[in-house]
RNA sequence: GCCCCCAUCGUCCAGUGGCCUAGGACAUCACCCUUUCAAGGUGGGAACACGGGUUCGAAUCCCGUUGGGGGUGCCA
C-alpha cells in the first residue's frame, strides 16, 4: 500500500495560511514517502460553488509550488454517490428523518445540542426533511493520530448529527468519509480544528457498505496557527490570505519555507533551506502538538534571506509589479545594494522609488532630522554643488570629494552626508549614497540639491 | 454546560529519565565594522505554568490544579 493523502479545502475565495500550511504538510509527507497527494475540492455547499473561488485556489497553490497528483475531485459532482450512501444509511437504520429546525432545537434544549427528538418519529428524509445519523448510545469511537496519539470519543458525548440537509445536499462528513474510502486515502493530514469531526466521519465510514474493505486512514492533526492573542487566525483582524503576502512582496519560497517550520523543525536546527532538503527531512511523526504563533517578523527574516540569495537581475524581475513603470536601467547597478536592505519586494520597490522623476518627494521628518538640525547644511549643499559639478561620476571619487567637504566643515562623513542624502533621495536612510548618486546621474543629483538649497533659504 | 486538544526563553523549534549550570533561530540589548540604513562579526539578558507522585535521579513518566485553544451548525 502506497502513501496517499489529500488536501481538501473548501473554496472560500482565498487560501487561508492555515490551509496553506496543511496543504504544504500533506505535500511534504507525500513527497517524502514517495506517495501521492490528491486535491479534493469540498464544495458541497451551494455557496461554495463558484468558478472564481476555484481559480483563486488554483493559482495560490500553484504560487506556493504545490502540485497535486491525478485529477482534482469535486464533491459537487458526486452528489449521486453521496445520496446513494445516505439512502443506505437510512435503509439500514443508521440514519433517520428529522424536521427540526436549528432554532427549534436550540429553543428546546437550551443550546445544549440535539436531543434525538425525531429518532422514532419515522420521518422519511426528503424535501424539507433532513437526515440525521443515529449515534450509538453506548461505546466510543477511537483512533490513532500521528501527532495526538490515541484519541477516544464517548458516543454519549456526540449528538445525532445531520448528514443530509433538507434540500437534499450532503453535509461534509459524508463526502469526507466516502471520498477517503473511494480514493483509498491512507493518511489524512489536516488542521486540529477538525479533530472533533473525526469520530463522526469514522462512524459513517464504518456504517458504509464496503467500509471495511480498505484500511482506515491514519490521521495526523496539525496544530493550529494562531495570532498574538493565541486565537486562530481570523479574517477580520489578521492577514490570513496567502495572496496578501504575495501582494506585499513575499517570495513563495520564503513563505513556504517559513510555513514548514511552523509546527515542525528539522533535526539539525537549520531552518532556512531548500525545499528538496525539507522533503527529505520531513516526518509527520516530528510535527509538534502545540499551536504556533504566526510571526511576521520571522517571516520577514526568511524573506530577506531568500531575497539576498537571488541574483540582482532576478530580483528586479521578481519586483516588477512593485517598481515604478518609468524606471529604467539606472536601477541595475544599485539593485545589489537595495536587495541587501529590503525584506520584501515591496520594500525593494520603495527603496528604488527615488530614482524616478526629476524631483524627489522629501520625507518631512527626514528633512528635520537630516537637514534643518544641521547648521552646516547650507554650506555642505553649496560645496557639494560645486564639487559634484566637476567630479568624475563614479562612487570612489564622490566618496573622496564628499570626505573633503566634510572635513572643510569640521564634520565626520557620517554627519556631512546626511543633508545631501535627504536632498537627493528624500530620506535619511537608504542604499549607499555615492552609488545612489551615480545611479541617479549628475544632472538630477545637482537639480535636487539645488531644490533643497532653495528650500533651506 | 458538555466533549476534545495543548502547556520549554517574548516567539518558533531542540530536548523522548542521567550528556541540561536546558541548545539553536527570530526578536531584543551592547559592542565591533561602517558614508545613513542594512548586512556581517562578537557578546548579553531571557524559559521547563503550579502541586503531588514514580525513580537513586525528571523538562522528560503518571495524577491533579491552573491557564490557553478548538469543537459542540441543515459551515467545512
Amino acid at each position: 500500500m502506497t502513501f496517499r493523502t489529500r488536501f481538501s479545502p473548501a473554496p472560500t475565495g482565498f487560501l487561508h495560511v492555515g490551509s496553506a500550511r496543511s496543504a504544504l504538510f500533506c505535500w511534504l509527507a507525500a513527497r517524502h514517502d514517495d506517495g501521492e497527494v490528491l486535491l479534493r475540492v469540498e464544495d458541497t455547499n451551494a455557496e461554495l460553488y463558484r468558478p472564481e473561488y476555484l481559480d483563486n485556489l488554483r493559482w495560490t497553490l500553484d504560487w506556493l509550488g504545490l502540485e497535486f497528483d491525478g485529477e482534482t475531485l469535486f464533491q459537487s459532482r458526486r452528489a449521486d454517490r453521496y445520496r446513494e450512501v445516505i439512502q443506505h444509511l437510512v435503509d439500514s437504520g443508521r440514519a433517520y428523518g428529522c424536521d427540526c429546525t436549528t432554532e427549534v432545537v436550540k429553543e428546546r434544549t437550551k443550546g445544549s445540542g440535539y436531543d434525538g427528538h425525531c429518532r422514532d418519529r419515522g420521518l422519511v428524509p426528503g424535501p424539507g426533511v433532513a437526515a440525521r445519523f443515529r449515534v450509538p448510545d453506548d461505546g466510543a469511537t477511537e483512533f490513532d493520530d500521528i501527532v495526538r496519539g490515541h484519541v477516544r470519543f464517548e458516543h454519549s458525548a456526540i449528538d445525532d448529527f445531520v448528514v443530509q440537509r433538507a434540500d437534499g445536499s450532503a453535509v461534509f462528513f459524508v463526502p469526507n468519509a466516502v471520498d477517503d474510502l473511494d480514493t483509498e486515502i491512507t493518511h489524512v493530514v489536516r488542521g486540529d480544528d477538525l479533530l472533533n469531526t473525526t469520530p463522526k466521519v469514522l462512524l459513517i465510514r464504518r456504517a458504509l457498505p464496503g467500509g471495511d474493505e480498505f484500511p482506515e486512514p491514519t490521521y495526523a492533526h496539525l496544530p493550529m496557527i494562531v495570532n498574538e492573542a493565541r486565537k486562530k487566525l481570523s479574517k477580520r483582524r489578521d492577514d490570513v490570505a496567502v495572496e496578501d503576502y504575495r501582494d506585499r512582496g513575499y517570495l513563495p519560497e520564503a513563505m513556504s519555507n517559513y510555513l514548514a517550520v511552523l509546527g515542525w523543525g528539522p533535526p539539525d536546527g537549520i531552518e532556512i533551506r531548500p525545499r528538496e532538503e525539507i522533503v527529505q527531512l520531513f516526518r509527520l511523526e516530528d510535527v509538534v502538538s502545540s499551536s504556533a504563533f504566526f510571526d511576521k517578523q520571522k517571516l520577514d527574516h526568511f524573506n530577506a534571506q531568500y531575497l539576498r540569495q537571488l541574483s540582482p537581475a532576478a530580483v528586479i524581475d521578481a519586483a516588477q509589479t512593485w517598481l515604478p513603470p518609468e524606471l529604467g536601467p539606472e536601477l541595475n547597478a544599485l539593485a545589489p545594494h537595495i536587495q541587501e536592505r529590503a525584506r520584501t519586494l515591496q520594500e525593494f520597490g520603495e527603496m528604488a522609488a527615488f530614482l524616478v522623476g526629476d524631483e524627489v518627494k522629501i520625507d518631512e521628518s527626514s528633512w528635520a532630522k537630516g537637514v534643518e538640525k544641521l547648521s552646516a547644511a547650507a554650506g555642505i549643499l553649496d560645496s557639494a554643488t560645486k564639487a559634484y559639478s566637476e567630479a568624475a561620476w563614479v562612487p570612489e571619487t564622490l566618496h573622496t570629494v564628499t570626505q573633503t567637504i566634510a572635513e572643510e566643515h569640521g564634520l565626520g562623513l557620517s554627519k556631512a552626508q546626511s543633508p545631501i542624502r535627504v536632498a537627493v533621495t528624500g530620506r535619511t536612510v537608504g542604499p549607499p549614497l555615492f552609488e545612489s548618486l551615480v545611479a541617479l546621474g549628475r544632472d538630477r543629483t545637482l537639480s535636487r540639491i539645488a531644490a533643497a538649497r532653495t528650500r533651506l533659504g
